[in-house]
DNA sequence: TCTGGGGTCCTAGGACCC
DNA sequence: TCTGGGGTCCTAGGACCC
């Protein structure tokens, strides 16, 4: 049977997420920062319109911000997760195989609809997911995920398909990607992009018929695959269930420039305390760690380093990690400069429950220490907000990042709630 | 003068995604 | 003054083996 697809993806996610609550936002231009207030990750049609490019840092817009009275908001991620969560339940009901593909996009699969009008289909499924959760979406449906994706950009650039489109046959799909740049392509990025356009091929009807030898050779077999996919054949793997991570990173910008070890251990406890948490969120332990440090690469002298361990056996107690990862902070940190961010990354994950045992050391599992960690957990999760916390990570969290333009945590604390005065 | 050939495994780094 | 964060996958190349 053939494959349908329908990829729904939110319109200007954070921005409309911060809309739902304050409607007085409609119509004007609004972006929404990265993490320390840095750069626009979110606009709103407005702010494109008006020139506010994507990933741009604020402070080279300001100009424009002032003139065209631009809503600025900090990131929100607590708002924003929770209803992407809401979006993603309410497109549960309109199929039986839904693949989040991220926080603000799903793949629908529709292959078992029979004498389905798609182009309805999508419609109802825009207009509900706006009547329950209040965010616009554009549906895309086609034969391929890759497809899906063209189709998507198509009705997301053309106001008149009223934010849905399908492709009909062969011929029409051809017609559309001609007037697809590869760049716009899924898996295409800068420097592929670059590549293609210099041996004459810039539009995605003409990939479609390159010969697969030279993608393969030139282009490694993941561009092959996102061939066969603008020919309509399905290659890249549709995923129901999100497989567990297989490495979990937790790095920030400070908030302002730390030239203290004291400082950034705390700094480093606190990245390495969330970043477990998300291991036993997953059922895992790792194997190994690595912490990394920064200075700002725009300025004054550049200092980068890295150090990693392997940990047998592997764990996921936070006070065992905070340790080790201070003496791989010791190691590499340098007095005399100035440091911009640092992070910590966990990998080589086992199974809780099933990883390798050392004759020798004490294991994780089965060990109070686990215990604790689940009671640590659970708390934390029942009131959403770290409340038990370890002392590693400090007290003022003087190096914590900026956020001087955040909303309310609308939807997930009882004393952030919406308030509607009369 | 001249220095094989084929594997495997691991890691670092690149490219891409949102 | 001010430039995000978190992932995945692939390839090249080195180390090592026989």
């Amino acid at each position: 049977m053939n494959k349908v697809y329908a990829l729904v993806d939110c319109n200007s996610f954070y921005v409309s997420c911060e809309r739902v609550f304050n409607p007085s936002l409609k119509d004007k231009p609004v972006v929404v920062l990265s993490n320390n207030d840095g750069c626009a990750i979110s606009r709103s049609q407005e702010a494109k319109d008006i020139g506010i490019p994507m990933g741009a840092p604020i402070f080279k817009c300001q100009d424009l911000v002032n003139r065209h009275d631009v809503k600025v908001f900090s990131a929100n991620f607590v708002l924003y997760g929770d209803m992407s969560g809401r979006v993603m339940s309410t497109l549960s009901a309109f199929t039986p195989e839904l693949e989040v593909y991220s926080i603000d996009e799903a793949f629908l699969s529709l292959a078992g609809f029979k004498n389905l009008d798609y182009l309805v289909y999508g419609r109802t499924i825009k207009n509900t997911v706006k009547g329950q959760t209040g965010i616009p979406v554009s549906v895309g449906i086609a034969p391929t995920k890759t497809l899906a994706k063209v189709a998507n950009h198509i009705a997301k650039d053309n106001p008149k398909m009223g934010g849905v489109f399908c492709f009909s046959d062969e011929k029409d799909i051809d017609q559309w990607l001609e007037k697809t740049p590869v760049r716009e392509i899924w898996g295409i990025g800068a420097e592929k992009a670059l590549f293609l356009n210099r041996h004459g091929i810039t539009n995605a009807l003409q990939l479609k018929n390159a010969p697969d030898q030279w993608i393969k050779k030139h282009l490694t077999v993941l561009t092959l695959r996102t061939v066969m996919e603008l020919r309509g054949i399905p290659s890249v793997t549709f995923e129901e269930i999100l497989p567990n991570k297989k490495a979990i990173v937790t790095s920030r910008t400070f908030g302002h420039e730390v030239s203290s070890l004291n400082e950034m251990e705390e700094a480093i406890a606190s990245y390495v305390s969330k970043a477990s948490e998300k291991i036993r969120y997953q059922g895992s332990v790792a194997g190994y760690i690595q912490v990394f440090i920064e200075t700002n690469p725009f300025k004054g002298s550049y200092y980068r380093n890295s150090a990693s361990l392997d940990i047998s056996p592997p764990t996921a107690y936070t006070p065992q990690l905070v340790g080790i990862a201070k003496k791989l902070l010791a190691g590499i940190y340098k007095q005399g400069y100035r440091y911009k961010s640092c992070g910590v990354m966990l990998t080589n994950f086992s199974d809780e429950n099933a990883g390798q045992q050392d004759l020798f050391k004490p294991i994780y599992t089965k060990s109070s220490n686990q215990r604790l960690m689940k009671v640590v957990d659970t708390h934390n999760q029942s009131v959403n907000n770290s409340q038990l916390f370890f002392a590693a990570e400090g007290l003022k969290k003087a190096w914590y990042m900026n956020q001087s333009h955040k909303s309310k945590r609308y939807t997930t604390r009882w004393d952030e709630l919406l308030e509607i005065k009369i």
